[in-house]
RNA sequence: UGGGGCGUAGCCAAGCGGCAAGGCAGGGGCCUUUGGAGCCUCCAUUCGUAGGUUCGAAUCCUACCGCCCCAGCCA
């Protein structure tokens, strides 16, 4: 045994470094982190990079990981987003337990602090406008000029704030805020403000309250409060890190959390801003924070995607301070390889083309012995009816094939999957010269797929008995951008947007066994992909959406040729 | 021109003074009742650049270059 080699399954990363190295000196008895969202939107695969990471760690740790919402901003938070958040985090497969916090529940205590700032003249209540505040803030260049009200009495500050907490005064006209340096490089520490006055109903305070905490108020005191030792967030809370320290350290909490920093995740095709997927909604890009093109949990959950696909995918970007972007194609093979493992095998033909078997007996229908999962014999078998007239794949047949199109054409042989070898003999046209129809004879000897005299076609399709087939409705997606980088070199991020992220197909045909699939699992078609049934599925009436294709080689021949 | 960060392959990312992990993508081959999957194999004489320290530098020092974040009563 190799006692310097660790186990390659051990995750690592710079923050698993520091929390170890915590540990091991002592610095703290044990880890604790949160994952604290803000209920103003819903969570997307960005977040669930945080999640892995928070969950992740305490778990590793023997540690725990709080679920917090940082409600601090009513006019923006719902609780359709709350109800939505938690649902998604169980989703993706991690529990906080009894361990449900809101920065709501610290409000009181909150303010405590805040008059306690004041009774140390390092905070002050500031009557100037939002306008005057920019003003005197200075530039990134030049140092701010402070406030008229910066050294007001300890007694009328306490006053005031009392009033404000009262509601005397209208939203805007006063703001409580921290003193500290109104030169400082950091404009973080130019006399933030920490309390606002809004005169608005909260999700969950109701309206107890008109004056709310900003973030950097609430944030470290809350993780003090719920004894945080590792208070993990992205990159652009850096320069807010001083001024966390600086809360910690000037009031009396009851313990002194850390912020460490991550980059946050950026992937191609793709856009994670919460401002712009809720224009995508509410504009009417997409048909809903769910729909199975957007980033959203609730939307890859809907597409099909695995939950353990996701956390895998988590697992193989890593966390590091640089700033990336994650070609989306990593995530895709995440979830097929996930999928692939566990998804049941089915046939459906999206785009039918008739196939009559000309020397199969009329009338007859075989059973045939199909696998659900050729990676999982232990998943077995499962009936598939075989009769004369059956519906086989457009693309799979080609009147005039090239040598390396191994699939149906004119004269040549091909495998049924699991069932017989065909051979083609004629092609049916209509009037207009559209193929409808393809007449065919089989070899009764190659029932189940193989020949006694070991013949191999070089193809195999799969297909579906027209008699027996269950009509159903297919949407495929693709990518919702277009573009690897939306909105780059100028161009409006809609602009990018891909027109065919969503196309349905609506006369397309699966097997006896999908005639009412279970929502919300994802299988194989055959040489298609993997596609999970939808909510919109009625009984006898199926829909599917794609999840993903399988990597398909043959495309790629096609393309290098064509090009 | 202020403050805070970051630069290792097309992408993500290890590496912490001893001679460039791993994954994704890509190339080649084998195998195959999914052109899927699987298996084998190739893919950085070089770590943003230039100097310096050292027997030895991606790792230390200096300078330069490039990119990202910050001027909400958002988080």
């Amino acid at each position: 045994m190799d006692t310097h080699t660790a186990p390659t399954s051990e995750k690592s990363d710079f923050i698993r470094d520091i929390v170890a190295a915590d540990l091991r000196d002592g610095r703290v008895g044990g880890v604790m982190t949160r994952f604290p969202p803000e209920p103003n939107g819903y969570l997307h695969i960005g977040h669930a990079k945080s999640i892995c990471l928070n969950f992740g760690i305490a778990s590793e740790y023997s540690g725990r990981c709080n679920l917090r919402f940082d409600d601090t901003n009513p006019v923006k938070e719902e609780q359709e987003y709350l109800d939505a958040i938690k649902a998604d985090v169980h989703w993706l497969g991690f529990d906080w337990g009894e361990h449900l916090y809101y920065a709501s529940d610290y409000f009181e205590q909150l303010y405590d602090w805040a008059v306690y700032l004041i009774g140390q003249g390092k905070a002050y209540v500031d009557d100037l406008s939002a306008d005057e505040i920019r003003e005197h803030r200075g530039t990134l260049t030049e140092p701010g000029v402070e406030s008229p009200w910066r050294n007001r009495s300890a007694e009328e500050n306490l006053d005031l704030f009392a009033r404000m907490r009262t509601g005397e005064f209208s939203d805007g006209s006063r703001v409580l805020r921290a003193k500290i340096d109104m030169a400082s490089g950091n404009i973080n520490f130019r006399d933030p403000v920490i309390y606002r006055i809004l005169h608005v109903a909260h999700p969950r305070t109701g309206d107890a309250w008109c004056i709310y905490p900003s973030y950097d108020f609430a944030h470290g005191q809350s993780d003090a409060i719920e004894g945080i030792t590792h208070s993990i967030c992205t990159l652009e809370f850096q320069d807010h890190r001083p001024l966390y320290d600086w809360f910690i350290d000037n009031l009396p909490v009851p313990s002194t959390p850390h912020q460490y920093e991550f980059a946050r995740l950026n992937l191609t095709h793709t856009v994670l801003s919460k401002r712009v997927l809720l224009r995508l909604v509410n504009d009417g890009y997409v048909h809903g924070w769910d729909d199975p093109r957007m980033p959203t949990l609730s939307g890859i959950r809907r597409r099909g995607f695995p939950a353990e696909g996701i956390r895998d995918f988590a697992d193989m970007i890593g966390v590091a301070r640089a700033d990336s972007v994650v070609e989306v194609g990593m995530l895709e093979h995440a979830v097929r390889d996930v999928l692939n493992r566990t998804a049941s095998r089915r046939f459906a033909v999206l785009n039918p083309l008739k196939v009559v078997i000309e020397n199969f007996p009329e009338g007859q229908v075989e059973e045939m012995d199909v696998m659900n999962n050729p990676e999982d014999p232990s998943s077995g078998t499962r009936k598939v009816p075989f009769s004369r007239e059956l519906w086989i794949e457009r693309e799979d047949f080609m009147e005039d094939a090239p040598k390396k199109f191994f699939r149906l054409a004119p004269g040549r042989e091909v495998r049924l999957r699991s069932a017989y070898f065909v051979t083609c003999t004629e092609v049916v046209k209509d009037g207009s010269g559209e193929i409808v129809e393809l007449r065919c004879t089989y070899d009764p000897a190659t029932r189940g797929g193989s020949a006694p005299d070991e013949r191999r076609p070089k193809g195999t399709l799969h297909w579906l008995s027209a008699a027996h087939a269950v009509p159903a409705e297919i949407r495929l997606y693709d990518h919702l951008f277009a573009s690897p980088f939306p909105g780059s070199d100028g161009r409006d991020l809609f602009d990018d947007l891909n027109p065919d992220s969503e196309s349905v197909l609506s006369e397309c045909f699966v097997e006896p066994a999908l005639e009412n699939p279970v929502v919300g699992v994802t299988v194989q078609f055959e040489r298609l992909g993997y596609f999970c049934a939808d909510p919109d599925s009625a009984s006898g009436a199926p829909v599917f959406n794609r999840t993903l294709t399988l990597k398909d080689t043959w495309a790629k021949v096609q393309a290098q040729a064509t090009s």
